[in-house]
DNA sequence: TAAACACATGAACAGTTATTCATATGAAAG
DNA sequence: CTTTCATATGAATAACTGTTCATGTGTTTA
């Protein structure tokens, strides 16, 4: 890299785009000031990409309507046990969902009324 | 779904794990009347897909705050002008961020109260 | 105890997605 | 009209995610 070059470069750190952005600084404070951790919405986005994937979403529906097994719900939506499985998993990390077992069958359900609510919320955006 | 992929679950379905599976009929009969159209739980999935980044989920928190332009939130998100602009398209896309113009600058906004209640639902989950 | 079977799981692969970089657009000011 | 600058956008890349395949686990039944 020649000199030039190198300089260019760090004339365009220096100057880039930022210096020149029109921020309202008083807004930025003042949001600043209320802003959550960090970690609290990176939580909080974890939370809701286990809604954001059309599988999870299914399963979540049919647990909403029954209790029901693992087979029950590959049928249902007609996918392989192995995929529901995996998908279960991720659910159960969440607490999204709850199970018990009835000697070889393990019976799933939603873990709480919250996750209809929200559910339900979703429903009435998308069909506005 | 291709030709391919559908030809070879329903290959599972009728010859592999499935045959052996202790499915309960009346459940799954009785949830399948009840199933929603496929094309609106992956509306719903594809909803809750916008809130599943915490790139997004910050932005629209910002916005929860205060009306703002791109250069305010990539200020307060310690982000490039770039990725915060790319991620604003999806939320207007998707109908939760509106926008007006003054001069060069665009000012962005929540579109509805709708959003905050579902943050807020989300929140009150992770905070259990 | 051995077989059957419902479910779980690790590895691999394919498809998707978020960020960056470079550049374009479009409004305002000179 | 030209320059400035806030924002938008296309392409490329790196990281992530969901499904499948093969196999493991643990419970029941013969």
């Amino acid at each position: 890299m020649t000199e030039t070059e190198k300089s260019k470069i760090e004339k365009e750190v220096e100057e880039c785009t930022c210096e020149y952005m029109h921020v309202h600084e008083e807004i930025v404070e003042k949001v600043e000031q209320v802003m959550p951790d960090e970690q609290q919405l990176l939580d909080l986005s974890e939370f809701f990409k286990v809604f954001g994937d059309s599988t999870r979403i299914k399963i979540l529906y049919v647990l909403s309507q029954s209790e029901m097994c693992v087979c029950d719900i590959a049928t249902l939506l007609q996918m392989g046990q192995s995929a529901i499985s995996h998908q279960l998993r991720v659910l159960k990390q969440m607490r999204l969902v709850a199970f018990r077992r009835e000697g070889k069958t393990v019976f799933y359900s939603l873990a709480d009324a919250h996750i209809q609510t929200i559910l339900a919320q979703g429903m009435e955006h998308i069909g506005e």
